[in-house]
DNA sequence: TTGTACGCGTTATCAG
DNA sequence: CTGATAACGCGTACAA
């Protein structure tokens, strides 16, 4: 590795006037500096981030713990985060925990080693203990899509509760009275936000609806989910709606719908929540409650970097917003 | 910071015994050993990475240059990269260039800064040049999905021209005459890989096919040449057959079809390469060319690490695989 | 088995 | 304007 010492000798100068030049800090004269830049120009001379960090303390690195990035969600959210970061200066470590506490905590001790000036965490976890280390170390954290439980931390997410209701909301104005909820993962606070926003809704309707959440959140899950609750009973009770808490669910929904024979929309209505590209793969085109994703990965960024400059930024709102496509018609 | 000194201190031990109990190396008594266990969870000690880097000169941190993260060919091969290194010890640095060659030069010279021990680039550049560096620099290099043209670095890819003649064997034993190759990006190797081996097979056949490549992979830039392609002409000289160079190409032929009224499959068969979920997603499902993308992602880790100890990883075999779904059935 | 001293590449401070 | 020196936290020869 070449370092400033090979370029203080190449140019002629002391490791010092190197240092001063490529930070562009302190005065060095022009000559001296030409002369410097010639040196490192020829020797391919790049600073060693360690030492740089050794030194000033502060690492410029940010830790981004994720469930995983092979779900268009959070590969979406990752990829806005990243790039976000990149642009602030800041280096990216991106944990995928695979929903496992386990990973978790061990991704937490490494962005302890690392020493990360920040972190961002969209965790799908009921505990939150491990990221009280990262508190007692001081390390900045801003939550999102989702609070940390038990927590003081800042969070960037939709209000989830709301996007439940929504989805209650215009399946009612279609006229619907008979509702399943489907969904996954049943552990997800997201996920549970939205089954209570749109049974809270439903109730003051006067109705329930068939709530059936599963542990895993993919598409054969959910579909396996669907079936069983659209296969069940009588045509007079089966549901006329379908309400999945994402937009897989739903999408699996709209399967399962079509592999017992019934009609999307006309038999069975369904509305999903995100509004990934997905929704508009599927045929019909699904109607979905679409939630600003990159606009969360921009403030959640937006306020970790506020925060390391000890500042709080102050947010615009995040608005959710009705996708009406072709999965939803009144009952027959 | 708590350092391996406090500790020391705290244990009543030298820093050196410290450090051969954290490093499980050298001799040290089982009393001295637990006082300095002790120690450590008392005051939450994590070593510092940073210095440890700089001592070694290693750094155990790989960068993984990708174009993006949001699409899920990418966020699958991500996870499954960052799994894997996470495993091996190794911490992920990832890199989203937005295929962008400016981006693409800043993260090299990022990645030089944070001397990363390997390299491991899906890159959808035609020009490898700024990846030079690196290899100037000593870095162990493995190319994901696609060579880095120019520079002799392993590479871990699927056969892209096998999938290209796989998806024009398909359509053509089900009995079609008439093509269209319809996809993007049109600078991607891959694609273009596809494209040739399609191509190449038709010709055998003494079939000619019309390739229609855009500039950006997303739905809606695929279905609208999609959607030019169906729309020409007479019905006699509208292709009954229709290769998409990835899924979302074909994603997007399907339903550039639907939307002129015409039937998939028995007016227009659709056939695309990746098998990602979202194949599974449109209705009716997607007839496919698969690829193990987790298996590639897998070896190139393998390979990566294998290097990087000095020794080359013999690798099995990335096979390719038709799944038969429910766009393609012979013409009319 | 344990302790001391040095160096890794940078940069802040202070002296020239 | 430029240079010498110390310090960041850790690992390792070497000494005890």
């Amino acid at each position: 590795m070449t370092s400033i010492r090979d370029i203080a000798k190449q140019a002629g100068a002391s490791v010092m006037t190197v240092s001063r030049v490529i930070n562009n800090s302190g005065y060095v004269s022009a000559a001296m500096r030409a002369r410097v830049k010639r040196a490192v120009a020829a020797l391919a001379f790049t600073p060693n981030a360690n030492a740089r960090r050794m030194r000033s303390g502060s690492s410029q690195m940010v830790g981004v713990v994720l469930p995983a990035l092979d779900v268009p969600f959070f590969g979406i959210l990752a990829q806005v985060i990243e790039q976000e970061l990149f642009r602030c200066g800041l280096q990216a470590l991106i944990c995928c925990t695979n929903e496992s506490a386990d990973q978790e905590a061990r991704y937490v001790s490494m962005l302890l080693s690392q020493q990360v000036d920040g972190v961002l965490v969209a965790s799908v976890q009921e505990d939150s203990t491990p990221y009280q280390r990262l508190v007692d170390a001081k390390i900045t954290i801003v939550a999102v899509d989702r609070a940390l439980p038990g927590l003081a931390v800042q969070s960037v997410a939709s209000d989830h509760l709301a996007g439940g209701r929504m989805m209650a909301e215009h399946l009612l104005s279609v006229g619907h009275r008979h509702f399943a909820v489907i969904g996954a993962p049943q552990h997800s606070p997201p996920v549970q936000a939205r089954v209570q926003g749109a049974t809270q809704r439903l109730a003051e309707a006067g109705l329930t609806a068939q709530v059936v959440l599963g542990p895993t959140h993919d598409f054969d899950a959910c579909r396996e989910l669907a079936v069983a609750v659209l296969r069940q009973g009588s045509v007079a009770n089966r549901p006329t709606a379908v309400i999945g808490t994402t937009d897989i669910a739903a999408i699996g929904a709209i399967h399962a719908a079509i592999g017992l024979g019934l009609s999307v929309p006309d038999d069975v209505s369904v509305i999903g929540f995100d509004d990934l590209p997905e929704a508009r793969y599927v045929l019909p085109a699904l109607t979905t409650v679409a939630q600003p994703l990159r606009q969360i990965g921009l403030q959640a960024v937006t306020q970790l970097v506020a925060l390391m400059a000890g500042q709080v930024a102050e947010l615009a709102a995040l608005p959710l917003k009705l996708m009406l496509r072709d999965t939803t018609a009144p009952p027959r």
